[in-house]
DNA sequence: CCCCATGTATCGGTCAACGATATATGTCGC
DNA sequence: GCGACATATATCGTTGACCGATACATGGGG
């Protein structure tokens, strides 16, 4: 899995949002370092429902414009716990390795 | 930058290897999880090499097989550095997202 | 009145990654 | 002596995630 996907699944662990907003989220949340811009947003929502991962959890239309939220499914979260998991265990072995040289 | 370059990179890290040798050590240090074929390593190889991260370090022939060495340069010392230090940024961040629910 | 932020969506291109395949030698077991 | 496997390098074609550009629509601020 790639950053903006992994991104993706993190600015919905908390709670559901919808595109603009898991945009926003992810902008903040890797401070301006990966920036998604809407193909890779949509794209990837788009493979993440299919696989089960992320499933839509209300549309709102607010002033003329709609909102669809999506949020995460029990299947999402327990890949986003696996991949922080292997994400975790790379990069401890990796500062390990260039620490003792 | 993505897992398989990122562990050509880690696996160069404490010293010079060649093709075959940079594809075990990877195999080693994911514990399996991520198995580089040759495709990807020495695409991933004619391109970090282009871009100076990477560098031959010399050839020799052992029983009518030739073995190639490449070694990290230090602007692909750095990066490495840096690339681990983003991807930490990113997990502590989830690990602290994930834990207070 | 125009620009910008908000909001969703599509299209086409690029490029890393990947599997399959090819070639060649040495070793081990049968 | 033969086949299977590990060692070792390399190419080719395909896939698919990613990304920029673009489109469309509304509301607010300068």
């Amino acid at each position: 899995m790639q950053d903006p996907t992994y991104l993706i699944l993190l600015a919905l662990s908390d709670r559901p949002r919808h595109g603009y907003g898991i945009l926003l989220e992810a902008s903040e949340l890797s401070r301006g370092t990966i920036r998604l811009g809407p193909g890779t947003l949509y794209g990837a929502l788009e493979r993440l429902e299919e696989a089960g991962h992320v499933e839509l959890d209300r549309e709102e239309i607010e002033e003329g414009r709609p909102r669809r939220y999506f949020r995460l499914t029990r299947r999402g979260r327990s890949l986003l716990v696996e991949e922080t998991e292997r994400r975790e265990a790379l990069v401890g072995l990796a500062k390990q390795r260039l620490a003792h040289r």
